[in-house]
DNA sequence: CGTCCAAGTAAACAACTGCTGACTTGAGTC
DNA sequence: GACTCAAGTCAGCAGTTGTTTACTTGGACG
């Protein structure tokens, strides 16, 4: 069960230690849930004192915001999507689906289904998550400031929804088939629903 | 946060009382997850002395199962979806993604998506979302004999995987705007999606 | 070398968790 | 009315949780 980073560089790194218990907190609480995950495993994952926790981010509930601001900084790392990234956009995203094994990402995608019961952690996952519709609808067009485009947010959010929904039965859940589907499969499948979706 | 039941009939009822307090825990475990859900307000909930977990269901774990099970009884109460069923189980599906306040069913959705940590519990689970699975690829025409039908279940599984996911974000998330999106908006979205997914 | 301070450690605390065992209460039966 | 047994109560145990506190270690600087 116990699955832990490989050994550290330094005995004495700060920004090293904060940054090995994000990555091992990620992990758990995309996997086990906020509560299910527990401080002191997250630190023997990361091969550090339980204390730090605490004196790093203040309690649990700041090192599970710190891995959900970890999340806003790395996607999009630079620039926004243009309309028209139809393929791109589909293509990113299945890619995420299908990679699992080796890709981070699927873990931050589950993190954002995880709560803490803490309703300051959950308006940041809430404002996440609305950013990623807004990048949707912006492929289908939408701006920011033309009414006229806003249905296409909700179209956008069923997408994301779609692709949360599926993340979760393949990747936390492990149900068949989609499971062992492969990725030109999901390409096959979720291709054109998406398509569908945030066509112009 | 407290949400306790209605006083309860009688004084001394068994059966009342483990229904009573399967209700309670089903509520308990969709909104708060397995782990977040405490026997004691699970209990207090139902109006129900907390010994009577164990006695009625051995163990927390126990009480979680019987709300899997119970799921299982009350989903397809009887006969099985027919193929070309399809504008009724869409109707059926978005019912139950806009009805959510009084219905009680995106409860039973969102259970689904709740793990114990345990594996028979989890077992449980698969088999409840694969049951679902080849529900919806009926519709579309899969027959469990006939390899040819094969690849509808992926697709089935994909518009339950979006299904799953958009009870999520509008139920457990609140987020924005599908959560207070009108039920006419989510047929005019989610309709078209599920037509493609499942038609024959 | 001695000083200083951040980085890291160890041990314990208080609260809460699921669970148990001995007990009391109520209703039906003769 | 006494007996019986299931239904329900109560208090507490043993383990785990997040967190704090006092302490030790390591390296840079004079």
């Amino acid at each position: 069960m116990g699955d832990p980073e490989p050994p550290r560089a330094a005995g004495r790194d700060a920004a090293g230690t904060r940054s090995a218990l994000v990555r091992a907190a990620r992990r758990r609480f995309a996997t086990e849930g906020y509560r299910g995950a527990t401080v002191r495993t997250i630190a023997a994952d990361a091969g550090v004192n339980v204390a730090l926790i605490n004196r790093y981010f203040g309690s649990k509930e700041g090192l599970f915001e710190a891995c959900l601001r970890r999340s806003v900084d790395q996607l999009d790392p630079q620039g926004r999507t243009a309309p028209g990234d139809l393929d791109r956009v589909v293509t990113r995203v299945v890619g995420h689906l299908a990679d699992l094994p080796n890709a981070d990402d699927p873990l931050q995608l589950l993190l954002l289904l995880r709560s803490s019961g803490d309703e300051r952690a959950d308006a940041i996952r809430r404002r996440m998550l609305e950013h990623h519709t807004e990048q949707f609808a912006r492929v289908a067009g939408w701006q920011p400031d033309d009414p006229a485009t806003a249905p296409l947010l909700l179209r956008a959010q069923v997408a994301l929804g779609s692709v949360l929904g599926l993340v979760m039965l393949r990747t936390a859940i492990g149900v068949q088939p989609i499971s062992s589907a492969s990725a030109d499969e999901l390409v096959a499948t979720l291709g054109p629903l998406l398509r569908t979706l945030l066509a112009p």
